[in-house]
DNA sequence: GAGTGGTCTAGACCACCCC
DNA sequence: GGGTGGTCTAGACCACTCC
């Protein structure tokens, strides 16, 4: 059950395993857990230890303390978790759907005033602008411009391009991406992105301007997106 | 500066410290922190309550750290620091704007379906329905239709629709509101609201369906709102 | 009063990074 | 090799809740 001379820390075990027991019903939605100190006990580690592992599940929303009373199950539906920040590629296959690009641009040219500001770098600077229709089951849903700095990341290809960005970011360049700010309207289609996207004059569209960042804080990429409304709603959970 | 008898515990007390240090420019974006054994040294504290007044500051975004390295403030920009969970009263004031209510209906009935649904309760039970006109400087942002469960919900009274529900549940009934999922779309404004928020055929708004939960996972509200796009944008900051 | 989570201590060993 | 954060221990006292 605890392996304490394995490699992964204790804590992540401990974790782990009632995350299972949640998951697989032994411990139902508002059921009292064992007290950190039986936990302790039982597995023969340290309270602090226990601790931490319960901790992990409460910012996960697996479990809530209530002081002076012990640990409860959340009433939390697993089954409709929503995760945090995502990109194209993995939102679409969440939602069971195969994801495809249709490059429209590739090109490094300067940074626009805008693009500058939000990487937070100089005007002049050379920028990797990637113009992409991103379908799901072959349909287009939305129009993607990515930008990001040439100075900061290299080696992005149109290659790369066809895939996914954030795979190549994470799995390629091990880079730890962190958070995102997202500015997300509602509009009108245009006369450009009506053609790419399929629609027509007055057809409804959510356009959503994102800036992803890293741990250390800098600014990874700039990315202006136009999601057809008939077919994207955009779904998130957000801590008080 | 670190009062060990204060009852304000002590890792909270060194984590406002290093926050103002930062806020107030002494420790500088890309700064390296003390270390974790300095700190400790410095307070005669134990490296451990350094340690979980750093990790709070690594959850806030403020700091990151790096293995065998050491602990640097984030390049994040903290005047355009996005908050989490808001409610329009609270939305408004940090837009700068004056925030009032026109209420449109205040009702006790069966709740429908979709309502039931999002508050896990019966269709026979029944619900407050709140539907307010939202304003910012006097003038109409939103649309938004509030739905809480009379059996636990007491004592709404359409004096308190005029203000703040949030501030109701929270100061008042001294809830804790943990978090809220939200579905945001674009649409185009139809016949029955495009009076109230003195809008014209084929305007686009922004729909958002919200249901807010406590922190033991009990659905507290579920919410309707239709936003003027030309009006209102809807920003937030995801976690990876 | 007994049990719970919240805070805190004074150590320890590890893997990792940089010199 | 020396410093850093990551993990872990075996205690302790507190405030709180429930009986």
């Amino acid at each position: 059950m605890i392996n304490k001379s394995s490699p992964i820390p204790i804590y992540h075990q401990l974790e782990e395993r009632i995350k299972t027991e949640i998951e697989e019903g032994s411990l139902k939605s508002g059921d009292l857990l064992p007290s950190e100190r039986e936990y302790a006990e039982t597995f023969k580690i340290s309270r602090m230890t226990v601790r931490q592992a319960i901790s992990n599940l409460v910012s996960n929303g697996y479990v809530y303390r209530k002081k002076g009373t012990g640990t409860f199950v959340s009433q939390k539906k697993f089954e409709q978790i929503l995760p945090g920040l995502t990109s194209f590629t993995e939102d679409m296959k969440r939602r069971g759907m195969v994801p495809s690009n249709e490059l429209v641009e590739f090109s490094i040219l300067p940074a626009p005033e805008e693009v500058a500001h939000a990487l937070d770098i100089k005007n002049s600077e050379s920028v990797y602008k990637i113009e992409r229709i991103r379908l799901a089951d072959n349909f287009p849903m939305a129009l993607e411009t990515t930008f990001v700095s040439k100075h900061r990341i290299e080696g992005i290809t149109e290659e790369i391009a066809h895939t996914s960005l954030y795979e190549y970011f994470e799995s390629t360049l091990n880079l730890n991406i962190d958070h995102a700010t997202q500015l997300i309207e509602s509009s009108i289609i245009n006369s450009e992105e009506k053609k790419l996207l399929h629609m027509k004059t007055g057809d409804p569209v959510l356009l959503i301007q994102r800036t992803t960042y890293l741990d250390d804080g800098t600014p990874l990429e700039f990315v202006k997106s136009v999601y057809r409304a008939d077919r994207y709603r955009f779904m998130i959970d957000m801590k008080r």
